[in-house]
DNA sequence: AAGGTTATCGCAACTGTTCGCAATAGTCGG
DNA sequence: CCGACTATTGCGAACAGTTGCGATAACCTT
């Protein structure tokens, strides 16, 4: 059963934008910005709005096709959910961004879960810090 | 030496816009957000424009006397840095905060440092995921 | 293949935040 | 205390991202 079956059997239809957006995430090697995918979106189709970008990633999100992550500030990050998981670091001061391998967070999260039953999604938000360069 | 001269050793000026806004910021118990104070300050100063507090936000916090946290996904949220250090559980479903003592969160800082030379700083970004209520 | 239902779309208006700029007002030296 | 210097302000416009709404088109049924 393909995405576009998996979308139609949960009430949703499989558009001509959900399909631009889920390619321009499988061409993306790393996480990428709403404004990006809908920068290049419009290069080929200007006329697809921003907006139906935006509500898109959410909608894929709900259906478990995509996921987002918090790297620095403000900017929201997204890429498909079958790329491998994995945390991440991101330097306050160079903005520089490093990928570790999820086991290294994953005994603060069996431990949040234990003290507070709290269920971590580590891979969700970055850690912010100083990298190796910037903190000497 | 208070923060007015040490302002002013830096090279900024202490004005009633800046006072106003540690005021809030003192008064307020929690993490509180930009719009918050300037909505709190305008209350009783509407002269005083939102832009200002925000650029007098990112003034404190380049000297140290205010540090931001990222809660949950796109607000910015803001406190004084005398009060105490500590972590953020946040509920992606509920939106409920709950705050943990930063020793829980010692031994990533210290593996992050050892093997990747990074100093997380912990206190800073919140831990996304779902809480014991909405995990069962 | 055609028609009805309604999820989705494009647009325009809106929110929260940032920026450029001329006017204002802290600060400092005399 | 005064005048000069310039950091900071308020304003207006720009910005990214979101939302409401009428129009469109994907889907299902026949």
């Amino acid at each position: 059963m393909g995405i576009a079956d998996d979308m139609r059997a949960n009430g949703m239809r499989m558009t001509v934008q959900r399909r631009l957006v889920l390619d321009v995430l499988r061409r993306a090697r790393h996480h990428t910005t709403a404004e990006d995918i809908s920068r290049s979106i419009r290069a080929s189709h200007p006329q697809i709005d921003p907006s139906t970008v935006y509500r898109n990633l959410e909608a894929l999100e709900r259906l478990g096709y995509v996921t987002h992550t918090h790297l620095d500030d403000r900017v929201t990050r997204w890429r498909r959910s079958d790329s491998p998981q994995h945390g991440h670091l991101v330097c306050r001061k160079c903005g520089s961004e490093e990928d570790i391998p999820m086991q290294i967070l994953e005994p603060l999260a069996k431990r949040l879960r234990g003290e507070h039953g709290f269920r971590a999604d580590l891979a969700h938000s970055a850690v912010v810090g100083l990298c190796r360069e910037c903190a000497s």
